[in-house]
RNA sequence: GCGGACGUGGCGGAAUGGUAGACGCAAGGGACUUAAAAUCCCUUGGGAGUAAUCCCGUCCGGGUUCGAGUCCCGGCGUCCGCACCA
């Protein structure tokens, strides 16, 4: 039912929230200040998108945020709460394409879209420190730090893999690839190597580590995803000699990298990845082997396609010779499963101890041979068949091995290796490896930051002097054809070498999006600074940021990438410290059941009515009555429509209703089920208290305290403080779902006082009540801020809500003097004890076994004991 | 396959090892009203009983404990993340 807010006595969002926004605007109270002398709190949300338009997730976002911002305002912090834009990216461009509208002019009339739907929110945000990465004064310092980044060796070039599209000329990103195919043109996608410019994030693995286990206040989950991503295995590099005869170019070595040197006598073969040096040697000598290495490259990326690929190898005919066995021999195969950018890109294999190599040994009869054996097995009769062994055991089977543990054989292989030398070097080397691989960031797109190189014939990679800063992209680009409009661009790329002035050509290569997203929080520090990326005194005082909120679907490369960045900035002079952010909170998706016609096309949720319950649940339709069927819960997005705009929300109900549901019911990191329902029971309770404080601005009060109060105002007193305890905690702990629930019993509690108050209350219960209305109003303006200005000012207030200090605790109205404590027998409740707070046990344990309920439970059994638990529990143990 | 999280009424969910189901939603009954909306009051895990009260109950099976939704062991189920990583 939609609300009418015509009739005079309900509350008016409509007029009231855009008063109070203008109101908070005109006074400024939201910007904030490089010299406040308060102690700092910086709170920040991802920034969105410019897609143009919000929908729920940044409504919920944007809304927790908002409610650790004013309550800690509220505390006395200088609060610095920004917002910007993650401007750049392919959407942009897309658009420019199928609408022939220009990337800047597309982002932008987004950006103004959408900066007025999250101001129609009241979001307590700093507006004047509002930043768009588009904007060359933003990308500018970001060209300087990657030149920065370059001076001091984070930078560098090489070659690597990627997916092409033939078509559009561009490189996709895997989730790009379907079935083998370009997502957009449909053309069979082409792995190539090209040059791309890399940071060296990999230079930090270790540290990006390490450091995580000081992440105290980061989700436990995102940390552990962090740490598999970053992939930390040590093991040993181990050179292999190889039979010259049988190598192509009679190569004397294979170098692997392996975790488990103790099964070196269970091995049975040698495998390269299509990649290696001697796999593409071996291959100019053997035409076949040549056709395996072509058909492994063809072998997509994508994840489908891995899982289904079958183990492959082709035997090279090259032989290896075991490193404890000159006797010893084993061949070497090329395989599709071992990857040249691990470790050395190849590795032996044992296949009794190893899923993968046990599949490729069985298919290519190699057989296997235990060399770890569980505990409690007899090692005559320990046989593997399909089902390798991988947990801990005695080895045998292993000569001067046998009998020892895992742990002490991988140490005395590598001892004895170590020990030997060939050439200078010795055999194998303790190591480290890492799963992390250096962060691309080359993009064959116009819409992104330019790198600011240029490439000379003369004197190659040459830095664009920071006078030149920033390289700025051309307006005058066209999205007519396939590949990049920089590249194409009939003069941009055009330049004069900076060194010897001959002619040289501008990288036309823009960076991955995710630079940009890497650094933003530390320049809303300082966003007016237009000779350097921050003032490291500035920086320095606010980061790192102290709650981060967002989506989980972020825990791994934007988190990653922005603590590698803050490394890299601290390295270059840019900050002082390495983390950036101290606490972070991965937020759920806001869900919605999903609706199909019988046609299978899907249905608007805002066009469907529901009748009926549980089973019996029936969706029609709204305008014809065709039945709809109901489908499962799924993330609110536009291609299954079920999706509400939060637009239509804020129009009909206003923004403190769509923030109140949004902290409701549903704990903050799960996710939200979005109902009609429960944003009408949110719109009731905006009502019911806009009624309640309206009763209270009636009573009639005494303006100072009262001296005494009595049971009434006790009872009023007790309820606020309460809830006023309770809310506190739970803001500080992000329990957003809890502080709605004791704004509810709060409000019950006050409601029911008022119920029960005389036509004309005592002066002490007047003041109590006028007194817990305060608290009240000032526990909810966190999460509707502008109701709670609309009751502030009905309860007489000059002051604006949003500026008040939080209110002090009366530690005293917490504690009771007398406590009821519930009382078991056998661990069964039986009764209740009323006793005084500070009663000791053997009281205590009198008076409770002096109760009916007790005599009557023990039936005549004697207690053998009573456990009293302080101010929780009695239990009589007969 | 590996790693992680979770499993509580009709629903979303509360519950430092200490009264299971706070709070909300939905539902049923009632009041007000010519009527509706809005609002207010009552009931609402299951079972027995007129009632006081009693019994059962947090996915299943064991265990630890005076006491277990919570801790331990073994299952079942759901969800999420990662994955030819040597």
């Amino acid at each position: 039912m939609p609300p009418d807010s015509s009739k005079n006595e309900r509350y008016n969002p409509r007029a009231a929230e855009a008063r109070w926004q203008k109101t908070w605007d005109e006074r400024g109270i939201y910007a904030t200040k490089n010299d406040d002398p308060r102690p700092k709190y910086y709170v920040l949300e991802m920034f969105p998108y410019p897609s143009g338009r919000i929908h729920m997730g940044h409504v919920r976002n944007y809304t927790m945020g908002d409610v650790v911002a004013r309550f800690k305002r509220a505390m006395g912090n200088a609060v610095l709460h920004p917002m910007g834009w993650d401007a750049f990216g392919m959407p942009a461009e897309n658009a420019a394409i199928d609408r022939k509208v220009h990337p800047k002019t597309w982002t932008y009339a987004n950006i103004a879209a959408m900066k007025k739907q999250l101001q129609s929110m009241g979001l307590s945000l700093d507006w004047a420190r509002e930043i768009a990465t588009c904007d060359p004064a933003y990308y500018k310092h970001q060209q300087k730090m990657f030149l920065d980044f370059l001076k001091v060796g984070l930078v560098e070039r090489k070659q690597s893999k990627v997916n092409w599209d033939p078509v559009d000329h561009t490189v996709l990103a895997n989730e790009q690839v379907i079935d083998g195919r370009g997502w957009r043109s449909g053309a069979e996608v082409e792995q190539r190597e090209l040059t791309q410019w890399f940071f060296k994030i990999s230079d930090y693995s270790e540290d990006l580590l390490n450091a995580l286990d000081r992440l105290d206040r980061w989700p436990e989950k995102v940390r552990l995803m962090q740490k598999n991503w970053i992939g930390r295995s040590e093991g040993l590099a181990l050179r292999f000699m190889l039979d010259p005869d049988s190598t192509p170019n009679k190569e004397s070595e294979l170098e692997i990298f392996t975790t488990r040197p103790d099964t070196l006598f269970g091995a049975k073969f040698m495998a390269l990845s299509p990649d290696h040096p001697l796999a593409q040697a071996a291959a100019l000598k053997n035409p076949k082997l040549a056709e395996f290495i072509e058909a492994c490259k063809k072998m997509g990326t994508s994840q489908a396609e891995i899982d289904t690929a079958e183990k492959m190898g082709f035997d090279t005919g090259i032989k290896a010779i075991h490193p404890f066995d000159p006797n010893w021999k084993l061949p070497v195969y090329v395989a599709n499963f071992i990857l040249m950018d691990y470790g050395t890109g190849a590795i032996f294999g044992c296949p009794a101890h190893d899923q993968r190599d046990l599949e490729f040994a069985n298919k290519y009869g190699h057989g296997n041979t235990p060399v770890v054996c569980p505990p409690g097995q007899d090692p005559k009769t320990f046989v593997i068949t399909t089902t390798p062994f991988l947990d801990d055991g005695r080895m045998i089977n292993s000569r001067f091995l046998d009998g020892m543990t895992i742990e002490d054989a991988k140490a005395d292989v590598a001892k004895r290796l170590e020990k030997e030398t060939r050439g200078n070097r010795p055999v194998a080397q303790r190591q480290v490896n890492y799963r992390l691989r250096d962060w691309g960031i080359s993009r064959q797109r116009y819409w992104g930051c330019p790198i600011p190189v240029i490439h000379c014939e003369k004197c190659g990679v040459v830095p664009v002097p920071e006078k030149n800063l920033p390289v700025t992209l051309p307006d005058d680009v066209t999205f007519d054809k396939p590949g990049n409009p920089l590249d194409r661009h009939p003069t941009w790329k055009n330049v004069k070498c900076p060194q010897c002035a001959g002619p040289a050509r501008r990288e036309t290569d823009t960076m991955d999006t995710f630079v940009d997203s890497s650094w933003y929080f530390a320049r809303f520090t300082d966003p007016w600074l237009k000779t350097a990326p921050t003032d490291l005194k500035c920086v320095n005082e606010w980061l790192p940021v102290d709650q981060y909120i967002g989506g989980i679907e972020h825990a791994i490369l934007h988190l990653l990438y922005s603590r590698f960045f803050t490394r890299a900035m601290h390295k270059t002079g840019h900050t002082g410290m390495d983390e950036p952010f101290a606490g972070l909170f991965t937020q759920g998706m806001v869900v919605h059941e999903t609706y199909r016609s019988k046609s299978g096309d899907w249905v608007e949720p805002a066009n469907v009515k529901i009748d009926g319950l549980g089973d019996a649940r029936r969706a029609t339709l709204a305008a014809t009555g065709e039945a709809v069927e109901i489908g499962s819960i799924e993330k609110m997005s536009k291609s299954k429509k079920n999706t509400v705009d939060p637009d239509d929300i804020i129009a009909a109900y206003g923004a403190d209703t769509a923030r109140w549901f949004m902290l409701s019911d549903s704990p903050p990191e799960r996710d939200v089920i979005w109902t009609e329902e429960g944003v009408q029971g949110a719109w009731r309770f905006v009502q019911r208290l806009w009624r309640l404080i309206g009763e209270i601005a009636a009573v009639k009060a005494p303006a100072t305290r009262r001296a005494e109060f009595g049971p009434q105002a006790l009872t009023v007193r007790k309820a606020a403080h309460r809830a006023l305890a309770n809310v506190s905690e739970d803001i500080a702990r992000l329990r957003f779902n809890r502080c709605v629930a004791h704004i509810y019993e709060c409000a019950n509690a006050l409601s029911d006082a008022i119920g029960e108050a005389e036509s004309a209350p005592s002066p002490d219960f007047a003041w109590a009540l006028r007194e817990a209305g305060d608290i009240l109003v000032r526990l909810f303006h966190p999460m509707m801020p502008h109701l709670a200005e609309e009751c502030w000012a009905a309860l007489g207030h000059q002051t604006l809500v949003a500026t008040e200090a939080w209110p002090q605790i009366e530690p005293d109205l917490l504690v009771e003097n007398t406590i009821t404590l519930p009382v078991q027998v056998n661990g069964k409740k039986r009764a209740d004890v009323t006793v005084a707070r500070d009663a000791g046990k053997a009281d205590i344990e009198a008076a409770v076994l002096a109760l009916d309920a007790v005599i009557k439970a023990l039936d005549g059994k004697s207690p053998k004991k009573v456990i009293v638990v302080p101010q929780r529990i009695v239990n009589v143990v007969a």
